[in-house]
DNA sequence: ATTGTATATCGCAAATATACGATAATAAAA
DNA sequence: TTTTATTATCGTATATTTGCGATATACAAT
């Protein structure tokens, strides 16, 4: 890539963007759904519902946790990750905010 | 990565990820407001409104294509690039209803 | 204090993505 | 037919992503 992206688009894009990207990997969609099928805020229960190792499913989790869509609790050994209900529906809004402009051609 | 994801995850959420990762870069982003933008469908028009070299475009249109979001037609010696509506569409309602799963917490 | 459980992080390898210039390919125009 | 314009592709360099095992860390229980 040789230099950074930034500085070239503009914010919303940039973030558009980034949701799109934390939402690109099928695990990660994996997880969101585990989070949202079960009503209590799972933690490493997710890690044997996907065919993926912990340390894999833990970066997966560190990525989501990064794009601000879950937020991940200490319940006392263990952590317990939940649905960032505010940041899903801003992003829910971005995503439709773009599709409504594409209706052309 | 080792070895290839598929045959892990299911169907949808591969295919909800393929749309994500188009979308994941604001290049593309850009280029998908830019043919929404133009009542015509733009070509190499897309070239000059990006920070980026004519080939690096080039790159970012194909994935469009791949990902089946625009559709290009040869017009004379350029090419005529233009939103697929019906796939839009598509990849918005699977986005929404991830979305919709995601209430919980 | 030691052990066990749960999770994050490190270190590595391989694959993919991003970017560019150079070149090929295509078609119109001269 | 040669030239020009437009776009795609190739080759290359670098960055990022993905994956895993191994290890570190944190806490509970014994």
């Amino acid at each position: 890539m040789a230099y950074s992206k930034s500085e070239f688009f503009n914010r919303e894009d940039e973030q558009l963007a980034d949701i799109a990207k934390a939402l690109s990997h099928p695990a990660r969609i994996a997880i969101l759904k585990v989070l949202a099928a079960r009503q209590t805020c799972i933690c490493g229960e997710i890690v044997d519902e996907l065919p993926l190792s912990q340390s894999t499913v833990s970066q997966h989790l560190k990525a989501l946790k990064q794009a601000n869509l879950i937020i991940g609790e200490i319940d006392g050994p263990r952590m317990c990750y939940c649905l960032n209900e505010s940041i899903c529906k801003k992003a829910r809004s971005m995503l439709n905010s773009l599709f409504n402009k594409i209706k052309c051609c």
